[in-house]
RNA sequence: GGGGCUGUAGCUCAGUUGGGAGAGCAUCGGCUUUGCAAGCCGAGGGUCGUCGGUUCGAACCCGAUCAGCUCCA
């Protein structure tokens, strides 16, 4: 019989449970939906984890799948072991097969059976089980134990009990839980004997491996180490390893050698140049974790995760730079990481042709993350070694936590990065001064006077909160008007240090906070800021600077009382600087139209990270990695003006949130939407959720244009734009640049790239023209006059007044006297312009030891007021006193003969 | 919003209290070779990111600014 493929050993397992009557569900993202806490799915249940807790219903009461598993944080020990190991891998599949509430342990187990042992043929012999044994407080797994006895006509040295740790199963400390039972394999070529089980299959690849866990959900617990409540509905859940069962029915020791992850393997051997499993340990693990982690990056990256430096994105980087890294230090200077990506796809491409559809976009973020890191690695790795040789007390290696902190803070070393290079030196991290390190950073990164504002702010929810208890939640009726009539429902004084006292009236001159029963102002949310504007009263002016929501529900006015006094109670007229709100709206509508070109012409995963409206300008924070090009830059305004210019009427839509999500607008980040929600249709296609004040039609937002593009921080860049009259500002202020620098050059504006091209070209032209003139009047034919005195043991005395003061041309001048007369002592001298003298002395190399240069021309300097320095054969000096170059020169001849 | 690092020839980079801008590769020319690969000799190529300050003198020190990398909030 022919090995199998590992595509036929997962279809082999689905359609084997698709006969008992299971359905076969695909598998769900790495990135698990609607459970925050978990990083990745990390087992094939966590699609199921509702279902399991009766919170969901689905068609069927069977299941199987093969997930897609990413598997890092926690034990942290596994990732380093991933590549040195047969079996550790970030990425991996789980098979599995499920029921809720349906059939239970016997026909768990009859089946697995079946699977094994009739379909796979494994060797009876090889096989070992183990039912939870029983703790205190934990009945023992009798059911389970009868059962396997029953089908597999085993006795109790072959079914073995074990304790909690490895046979009960529990979510967390309250909720489902229950016993599991695992089937184990003897893997090598040596006789099973049982006596050796708990021994893991060692370097040559003998001892027995755990290849499939059936966990049976029997109880509930509802409170911690409390009683076990058996369950209603008893469920099954089970997982075996892909790659594990693959490497049993392909009949070797490792994973990496199953046809998994040997073409991985293989292909990072290519690239490196040197054959797998030659003679270099290392080389070998490099090989691996390469392949593991392409995996890992392949897949993560198809959904839409991109390297950053935090949650997920943090973990891709991590993984992806210690497979980068382990390339690096293979010698293999150019990026090479999506290669072996690229072949990740192509092989599992058909299994998940989620990869096949992201190709493009994993492809470059790989080349792009390789290429990035391997920048900052030479930086990062002399700061590395600079602490080889440094030692404790105790003779331990440390590495200082600074410096751990720095290469992460700076170069982006992730830590465990570091402790691997550090461990493969020799060095011990010190962890508590690593931790000192980020303390300090975070205290220092959250800007000056930090301790104040943070007791500030808790402060001002207090009375802010007080204040909503009291009044109630302010209504908004901003969206179809700015101007109405209000009532005062509470007045807070804004004193010195911003301390707020709640108070009944105000008075002119006090900086207040204005709170109304209902308003058409828009307090600051969803990037969009606060309206400004005027609040008018029988007996009182105020001048509103911003509008703020201190609390969810409360509107406060931050305001000036210009006149008058205002009491709770009186009746104002409330009225939005209409300006700025037209100016607001149109930058807001056009934020929108830019999220959605944006998207469009560089792909969903840019989505947004921030944002900022206000009057003046748009800014937009958005997920990339790098500038956009111009024609990026020119296709993203040419989408959003030609909606400009549709001039479509923008729609809004009251609807619940559900509503909206299944109708597929685009809800940001972890903002918070209530129950109620706005859908806000803006030209043809973009949809969005958003509360804030918008155009009517699209084309009261005039004109877009994108003014920079800038990098914020890691993996988000920042576009700022403007529209309306901001835009024919930027308009106006340019086409008047332009005429300025037009007119200074007395050329056509259309002319100025060539002209301005030109004037450069021609200064270089001049500048060297004027040196090669300087060097000429020196030294050419015609060359200032030169007294040549001899001062003992052949040495000459050169001393020359030189008409052009430049630095560089004297030099030159030394130079040329100094060989003309060597041995020689040269003092060139010369007067600027404004009449500062300047001097340079050369001396020949072999009279440096009589005479030094640099200490001459400091005694020289003091002469003309000045000082100066430089080497014993070569130094100048300047002073401000020029008159006095004569004198100089006569100091020269006393101190040098 | 704040912190750290980087910016020097077409490319990769060096440049040591501040004192004459360099190397390797690439380019061009010459020599050598039956040809190729290469070797030898030589040449061109720089507003040291930009602007300002300190200084007799700045690639180097200080400030601002732009661009890139990176971390924190």
């Amino acid at each position: 019989m022919s090995k199998p493929t590992s595509d036929e050993i997962r279809t082999t397992f689905l359609e084997f449970f698709r006969g008992k009557g299971h359905t076969v569900v695909p598998s769900a993202g790495v990135v698990p939906r609607n459970d925050p806490t978990l990083l990745f799915t990390n087992a094939g249940m966590v699609q199921f984890k509702d279902t399991f807790l009766g919170e969901e219903k689905r068609a069927y009461v069977r299941a199987a799948s093969s997930q897609k598993c990413v598997r890092m944080s926690g034990k942290h020990n596994d990732l380093d072991n991933v590549g040195r190991t047969a079996r550790h891998h970030t990425f991996f599949e789980m098979l599995g097969n499920f029921s809720f509430g349906d059939y239970f342990k016997r026909d768990a187990i009859t089946y697995a059976w079946e699977l094994l042992t009739k379909v796979w043929n494994l060797p009876t012999d090889h096989l070992v089980i183990t039912v939870f044994g029983g703790e205190p407080g934990l009945p023992a797994d009798d059911e389970a134990r009868a059962i396997w006895r029953e089908v597999t006509g085993f006795g109790d040295d072959r079914i073995l009990g074990l304790g909690r740790a490895d046979n009960f199963w529990t979510m967390g400390d309250t909720g489902p839980c229950g016993p599991c039972t695992e089937i184990h394999y003897f893997m090598g070529a040596g006789r099973p004997d049982v006596a050796t089980f708990g021994q893991e299959p060692a370097a040559d690849g003998s001892g027995w491996m755990e290849i499939w866990n059936n966990v049976f959900m029997q109880f509930n617990r509802s409170v911690k180490d409390g009683p076990l409540v058996p369950l209603p509905a008893q469920s099954v859940d089970t997982g075996m390893g892909l790659e594990r069962i693959t490497a049993v029915l392909q009949g070797v020791t490792s994973n990496y050698d199953t046809d998994l992850l040997r073409p991985l393997v293989e292909r990072a051997a290519e690239i490196g140049g040197r054959p797998y499993g030659a003679t270099d340990g290392d080389y070998d693990v490099a090989c691996r974790v390469i392949a593991d982690h392409a995996r890992m990056a392949a897949f993560a990256l198809a959904e839409g995760i991109t390297p950053s430096n935090k949650d997920r994105g943090a973990a891709l980087r991590s993984v992806m730079r210690r497979a980068i890294r382990h390339a690096y230090m293979q010698g293999l200077r150019e990026p090479t990481f999506h290669r072996v990506v690229e072949l990740v796809i192509e092989r599992m491409g058909r299994a998940y042709p989620e990869l096949e559809q992201h190709r493009e976009f994993i492809l470059s973020q790989a080349a792009a993350e390789d290429q990035r890191f391997r920048e900052t690695i030479p930086t990062g790795m002399s700061l590395l070694e600079r602490f080889d040789g440094w030692r404790h007390e105790d003779g331990t290696k440390v590495l200082p936590g600074e410096v751990a902190f720095d290469l992460h803070a700076t170069y982006g070393f992730p830590l465990d990065l570091t402790e691997v290079i550090g461990r493969e030196r020799g060095f011990v991290l010190d962890e508590v001064g690593y931790a000192k390190a980020r303390e300090r950073h975070s205290e220092v990164s959250r800007g000056e006077g930090d301790g104040a504002l943070v007791s500030k702010e808790e402060r001002v929810r207090v009375e802010h909160r007080e204040l909503l208890a009291r009044v109630g939640s302010v209504e908004f009726m901003g969206y179809d008007r700015e101007r109405d009539e209000a009532v005062v429902a509470g007045l807070v004084v804004v004193g010195e240090h911003d301390r707020r006292a709640v108070v009944d009236a105000v008075a002119a001159g006090d900086r207040v906070e204005v709170v109304l029963n209902r308003t058409p102002f828009y307090g600051e949310a969803g990037g969009q800021v606060g309206d400004v504007g005027a609040l008018r009263a029988a007996g009182a002016v105020l001048r509103v600077d911003d509008t703020q929501k201190p609390v969810p529900g409360l509107v406060v006015h931050v305001a000036t009382v210009l006149e008058g006094a205002l009491r709770v109670g009186d009746a104002v007229v409330a009225e939005v600087d209409a300006a700025k709100r037209a100016a607001t709206r149109r930058n807001h509508s056009a934020t929108h139209l830019l999220h959605w070109a944006l998207r469009k012409v560089l792909g969903p995963h840019a989505q947004q990270k921030g944002s900022k409206v206000s009057p003046e300008a748009l800014r937009f924070d958005y997920a990339s990695t790098r500038p956009l090009t111009d024609a990026e830059i020119a296709q993203i305004e040419d989408l959003v003006n030609a909606e400009v210019l549709a001039n479509v009427a923008v729609r809004t839509e009251v609807t619940t949130q559900a509503e909206a999500r299944a109708r597929g607008a685009m809800m940001i980040f972890e903002e918070k939407y209530g129950d109620a929600v706005r859908m806000l249709h803006i030209g043809h296609e973009s949809v969005e959720l958003c509360g804030g004040t918008h155009a009517t039609r699209t084309g009261d937002i005039g004109m877009f244009k994108i003014v920079a593009d800038a990098n914020v921080g890691a993996g988000v860049r920042r576009i700022e734009g403007v529209t309306g009259l901001g835009a024919v500002a930027l308009v106006r202020s340019l086409a008047t640049t332009l005429q300025r620098a037009a007119d200074a050059l007395k050329a056509p504006v259309g002319e100025l790239t060539a002209r301005v091209a030109k004037t450069v070209e021609r200064e270089r032209e001049l500048l060297r023209e004027i040196d090669g003139l300087k060097r000429q009047v020196l030294t050419g034919g015609g060359g200032p006059a030169a007294q040549v005195t001899e001062i003992g043991a052949g040495v000459h005395l050169v001393v020359a007044r030189a008409p052009v003061a430049d630095e560089k041309a004297l030099r030159e001048f030394a130079d040329h006297l100094r060989d003309k007369h060597a041995p020689a002592v040269v003092v060139a001298g010369a007067v600027s312009a404004d009449g500062k003298a300047l001097v340079v002395v050369a001396v020949s190399k072999e009279a440096t030891g009589a005479h030094h240069a640099g200490k001459i021309v400091g005694r020289l300097a003091a002469v003309v007021g000045g000082r100066g320095g430089g080497r014993p054969d070569m130094a100048s000096a300047g002073g401000p006193d020029g008159a006095k170059l004569d004198e100089l020169f006569a100091e020269a001849r006393s101190i040098v003969a």
